[in-house]
DNA sequence: CATTTTGCTTAGGGGACCTAACCATTATAC
DNA sequence: GTATAATGGTTAGGTCCCCTAAGCAAAATG
């Protein structure tokens, strides 16, 4: 990729990206799911199988208390729950999802569902590919966990909040 | 497009955008650029030519009071300037941007540049063009301005921030 | 054992959104 | 031609998400 080629990539990210950010936002607050954004990530992957916290964090790119704050808010909701620690480590707590919080994401999903198809309906099928192959791009570009880095406070294994 | 599809859509916009914005912040945070990603598509938008507060809301899809504080932040750190109001009609304030403000852009640009570069070097080719599709499709989504809405408050032309 | 490392939490702060409520200034309606 | 809306902006108050710094307890390591 040129210089070129970057700087307009990067134009065209900060561009769109926040857009599309706070569209969504948008659409989730007016469907009373208010602090979605952020949680649905979390919910997907702890509906996968339960996790630590450092690695939920290292997952969403995030520091450790921002992580730790999300579960807190979301326990209150009852969508996760801090399982009691092992007799293996008892430093570690899985967190694990609930039953209202399967329902919550899927009532999310539905929610986000039903105004992005209202969105998408005016857009011919060419461009829904392409949307989707961007969208597998991204996902692989960001979504995979880079090289560690060093020093305390910055989720050594895998993604970090991006330090220097 | 199926039930399904829109549903898989909706899953990779609320997994992977978020994903994306966090890790494009945290990178403008560490280059020193803090409020750099709400306000990098104004200065944008303020370059091309000057808006009034309405049209930059609107464009931007955020209510008016949240788009005259991004204004205020962005004044105080003398990137753009509020001109005096004109005889046609006094209520409105034309938003310009100022010189220092235009080296700003120019500054996170390149910034965003070199971090997404390094993010996008071991992607290949075909998968850079799908990426450059698909944000295209975004921005064509996204950026348009929908049909308005009624009522006070709702930024009556354009974009909105989804009241219901 | 003393020290470091690791997992997590608490404390404190900032940015970006929002709604509600409030001035001005124009435009409209009797 | 004044009363009444409508329009452009701002102020006030609040939520959410994210961060760094500074703990604390349990495990690993010398």
């Amino acid at each position: 990729m040129t210089r070129d080629q970057a700087r307009e990539c990067a134009r065209d990210i900060l561009q769109i990206i926040p857009l599309v950010m706070r569209t969504v936002a948008a659409q989730l607050r007016s469907a009373g799911e208010l602090p979605a954004p952020a949680h649905f990530g979390l919910l997907s992957i702890l509906c996968e199988r339960p996790r630590m916290l450092t690695e939920l964090a290292s997952l969403q790119g995030v520091s450790m208390p921002t992580m730790s704050n999300s579960i807190s808010a979301m326990e209150e909701r009852g969508w996760v729950r801090r399982a009691a620690p092992t007799e293996q480590d008892r430093r570690v707590a899985m967190i694990e999802v609930t039953t209202t919080g399967r329902a919550a994401l899927e009532r999310v999903a539905r929610s986000a569902e039903t105004h992005l198809a209202e969105m998408l309906a005016p857009v011919d099928v060419t461009s829904r590919r392409r949307l989707h192959n961007g969208l597998g791009v991204l996902r692989k570009i960001f979504a995979s966990e880079p090289a560690a880095s060093a020093g305390r406070q910055r989720n050594r294994r895998g993604r970090r909040p991006y330090v220097a």
